[in-house]
DNA sequence: GAGGGTTATTAGTTACGACTAACGAGCGGC
DNA sequence: GCCGCTCGTTAGTCGTAACTAATAACCCTC
């Protein structure tokens, strides 16, 4: 009983994925899409209108598009597989999570319903990847979680990492993992300065300084006492 | 304007992979190509026309094809990418071996070699696919083997199965594996019968009937007594 | 309410890779 | 030597999805 996959086609998949991503909330205009994708705005205007013909995404007034419900579930399976793959990549393949970004980026578009089912089997149905991105369910069922920017920490205060975003960064992701957050680590704010934007940390035990740049895409949750 | 382009793209190398399979020794006429591909004749005389611009392929005599150096090597990275796909896809995701051919066939398209390396590490690189093809190694080394076709076994003699071709054909691929003929096992020729073309074989002592085209794609090695 | 800047759209092109229809070249049979 | 078959090529189209250049629509400010 599988999702089916109707719209297919690789460049289809990337606008519905960003969508997604970009437009949580309000609709998202032609030029941010755009930008996110690296594609003309022209072009944009185009395709969407062609997903708007297929009833995928929902135009509103000048040009901002949102996903109508069928576009939000084809939009949910293209990230199941790509949060799945990466989840592959690192956790069986042993690759660095800092450089699966662009295979999984790749892959998502080419895996069929039966290889994806066969890799979750084999990795145990896992329920995030390994950037702490919750991964949806095979009926596209996505786990919304309300997390805080590590920035937001106030001085004094512990939490633990559960997310980390910007997955295609590189070299950030390289510090990061460096410095321990990853999901799971705790964290305790020894310091935040909200007037020149450098904060101190504690991580598993060792002292770290960054600016608030350096910090932006890690997502903590505040632990009151709950234990494990 | 730009500049003439380098290869890469599915459908390069797909006719590339095709002529390394079709054209073992002969150059390869057009129609047998587009057969193959199941594409018109006109679109693949203008393919090769690109290939052989781009020096993957040299032109003989009436639109005949075959692999240049270059080609020869870009086909059996390819054919690399999808025998180790298919292995992977069987001996570890537990697809069925019938049934993953048309997903190595997408995926060989869009591996990186650094997922593909990833792969042969993970499944500590075999040198066989689940059908017994030999799996060119990181050079672009092809194992070459003399293998008999099974139907030429003579009645009496035993033998061992090496290989088993035409993935393609889910059904028969069912057929054989329910019947024992698969890569490794010893069969027996209890009675061969090449004017009727019906055969009786023990295959790990069970006996089976078969006609010739049945039989078509066996491939075997005459084991004299080596041991194991 | 007239500019000016931002944002979106229209129009026209390009590349790739397929297609059909129609034409031409080789070759066997008589 | 001509007929006709098979095979290959030429010519012209199509669909997808990108692009640039130019234009139009909107919004804000004065």
């Amino acid at each position: 009983m599988s999702v089916p996959r109707l719209p297919a086609s690789r460049s289809r998949e990337n606008y519905l994925k960003a969508l997604l991503q970009l437009g949580a909330e309000a609709a998202v205009p032609v030029t941010v899409l755009a930008r996110h994708l690296r594609i003309s705005a022209p072009s944009v205007t185009n395709m969407l209108a062609r997903l708007a013909d297929e009833k995928l995404v929902v135009l509103g007034p000048r040009g901002a598009a949102r996903l109508s419900g069928a576009g939000e579930q084809a939009a949910l399976q293209v990230l199941r597989r790509h949060r799945l793959l990466e989840t592959f990549l690192v956790n069986v393949l042993d690759l660095d999570w800092g450089e699966v970004h662009e295979d999984a980026e790749e892959l998502e578009h080419h895996v069929s319903q039966r290889v994806l089912d066969a890799l979750d089997r084999f990795m145990g149905h896992p329920t995030e990847d390994p950037h702490g991105h919750p991964i949806p369910d095979r009926q596209g069922r996505l786990a919304r979680r309300a997390l805080a920017p590590l920035a937001a920490l106030p001085t004094g205060s512990a939490a633990e990492v559960r997310e980390v975003r910007g997955g295609d960064d590189r070299a950030r992701m390289a510090r990061w993992k460096q410095s321990g957050l990853v999901p799971g680590a705790r964290v305790r704010m020894v310091q935040a300065n909200a007037d020149d934007g450098v904060f101190t940390l504690e991580i598993a035990g060792r002292r770290m300084v960054s600016g608030r740049e350096g910090l932006d895409g890690i997502m903590i949750e505040r632990r009151t006492r709950t234990s494990r």
